[in-house]
DNA sequence: ATAAGTGTAACAAGGATAGTTACAGAACGT
DNA sequence: ACGTTCTGTAACTATCCTTGTTACACTTAT
């Protein structure tokens, strides 16, 4: 099943960063994401985890950003809700016995790792100002 | 599950290149990737639907390349094999009453081509021929 | 004719993601 | 003190994707 947490995650912040006078609610951003608020929570709890949002629990508790929009880097975003590896490598080992089976491995473990790095990199040029920027002007990203 | 099909095509392709002077069959493929032969058979099948590979059925039958490695792109391998997302949109569609559900979509549509486009251009640094020099020195992809 | 292959369908197994309900605990108002 | 409104989290289910496996029709060389 597709992984859509990196998505939902910048919905949320974008939420959260416009209404960043007062706590917002899980419920409320489930229903603008359209999903579970248990889906949202779990959502916010790993995006507590990298430092970007606090909760309260509690009568008019919620969840507010930790920083300005313009110090929220989507490759932070990215990492807080992803594993990383845009292609995944063998399951089952190589054979061993084999020339190619030896080796393949650790190339295309590097090989791996530039990539993720590529796509790092380009997450790193956006902050989430510049998302809240696009959605206000209901824009699209240029390129 | 994690797609591997990525690795096991780069592995496979490698395979056939190093054999390049006869058609290799699917079992012979299949104990190097470690894998049943008719996974590494429908693998091949992608790949021939690229125009990387052709196979003959019956007696003698196999597969072999259709170019040269040095005129294989891992662009070409990864678009064969891959639906090339690296991150998914939203499953259900957000609440179009709300600002930002009625805006990210395309927001973040847009940024999703920008960074599959990374990921291809970096791909597309490197072809088959690259592999199969690292793969024989024992060595890794250099950064 | 026989043996050795591919191509492909059908099904099972395993794992990841998301959706749902339920409930304990926290925080605030009265 | 008590009820209300939240979060945090566990448990379970549903669904989808990938892989593994068996089976078999069809093709090709000897």
């Amino acid at each position: 099943m597709a992984n859509s947490q990196f998505a939902m995650a910048v919905h949320v912040l974008t939420m959260l960063a416009r209404n960043c006078d007062g706590r917002v609610k899980s419920g409320y951003l489930a229903k603008s994401v359209n999903t579970n608020a248990v889906v949202i929570r779990r959502l916010l709890c790993d995006l507590h985890e990298a430092g970007l949002v606090v909760s309260r629990t509690g009568y008019s508790g919620g969840t507010c950003l930790t920083k300005d929009p313009e110090e929220i880097n989507l490759l932070d975003v990215y990492r807080a809700v992803s594993h990383g590896e845009v292609f995944s490598l063998h399951r089952q080992k190589p054979d061993q016995d084999c020339p190619v089976g030896r080796n393949i491995e650790s190339v295309l473990c590097n090989l791996q790792k530039e990539i993720d790095s590529a796509v790092e990199e380009r997450l790193g040029t956006y902050t989430l100002d510049d998302i809240i920027t696009l959605v206000n002007k209901g824009r699209e990203v240029p390129v």
